[in-house]
DNA sequence: CTCCATCTGTAACAAATGTTACTGTAAAGC
DNA sequence: GCTTTACAGTAACATTTGTTACAGATGGAG
């Protein structure tokens, strides 16, 4: 576990914080689609991520929800450090975008290695400093871009965390995640195939 | 210095750090409407507010520009402590909404404190989770309000910063914060009117 | 193969928001 | 007083986005 912590993470973490990360965190896999938090839930531990990705999701009290932003190797969920820290309940929705292994630290943890550890202190500081920027870019994107723009960025996001230009998906399932409606994609989807950014064939669509 | 700490903060901060505050802090007032951060700026300084408000914006490349959200007495930008920590330019703009005081506490001393008082790292952990807390709920009121929605709250909001039930304000500058145009604002403030939820004045609007 | 569920394409329309243009009116400066 | 400027009201129209309804295509289950 350490080689594989040292391995994905640029923070370095001393190695007496380690040797503690190797003793209590629990590894695990998670394959693609699971729910990994529901709006609602009280969170008890801190994912560390290794490989893969996870889709944060904001929910309203309706069943409206909205993409925030993905997290991948390296990253952790500042959400889940506020909830913690908090002691609140979770508002949001985190669903493995792909396979996934990660490393679980019971909530206990924090604050003790947040005393202890400078390289701990600097990694969470980190965290809510590009989850901070992540829901400020969203920000720019809902209030600044057309929602043809809001697509074609939200392809170019999923290309990269995929690492792969086919994305399968349906035209639904990106719906939900612009908070728009089906045949508004379908819509502009079409548009971009006619404009030759896309290419589509059915729960999948390949950006040229 | 310190007593005007110790009466509006919440946290309680360590008698050592009051005196270092004390010591290195630089006191300030600023009338309303200045524009104390610019994007594009360095920052040098951490304010901390004792008095009065601070609306923070988005602004993009092209002069359109969002409202954030405000900060208050007891608050700090955590967008300034990101920029601190990371030695980033500035993304945001940050106006004084009210006159305001303010307690200003170089960079350099940021991380000194954190490694060394407690009380401060839970300060500057609990203002980043307040910050990410309130730009999910910006994303929330964009994502999922129609405009008219976003006026009514964004005047309720005004009226509890400012502690008044009157807003001294124009169609124009609330179009700005909002990100539409004067006439949608205008169009919309009349409804509001006819359903006798506020009444409009020249540069005032009086919520009922 | 046939049936069925799911996904996609498209049209026609409704609603929300953005734009342009013009008017009147209050306040500020002279 | 008069003139100028900023602010607010309104209409007419354009654009974007959302909604409803339906038809055709695809692939899997039986």
């Amino acid at each position: 576990m350490i080689q594989k912590i040292s391995d994905n993470y640029t923070t370095l973490f001393e190695e007496d914080l380690l040797k503690e990360i190797d003793l209590i965190g629990i590894y695990k896999e998670v394959s693609e689609g699971f729910e990994l938090i529901k709006p609602g839930n009280y969170i008890k531990f801190m994912p560390l991520i290794i490989r893969g990705a996870i889709k944060i999701l904001r929910g309203d009290n309706d069943g409206d929800e909205l993409l925030l932003y993905f997290l991948e190797k390296g990253d952790t969920c500042a959400m889940t450090l506020s909830c913690c820290l908090g002691h609140h309940k979770s508002e949001i929705k985190a669903i493995t975008e792909t396979d996934t292994e990660l490393i679980m630290i019971p909530v206990e943890k924090m604050e003790e290695w947040t005393t202890k550890y400078k390289s701990w202190r600097s990694f969470v500081f980190d965290s809510y400093h590009k989850r901070l920027i992540e829901a400020i870019e969203t920000i720019d994107s809902i209030a600044f871009l057309k929602m043809d723009d809001r697509l074609l960025k939200y392809l170019r996001d999923k290309t990269k965390i995929n690492n792969s230009k086919i994305i399968n998906t349906t035209h639904q399932q990106i719906a939900y995640d612009l908070h728009t409606s089906r045949v508004v994609i379908s819509r502009l989807l079409k548009k971009l195939e006619n404009n030759t950014i896309v290419k589509l064939n059915r729960n999948n669509i390949e950006l040229l």
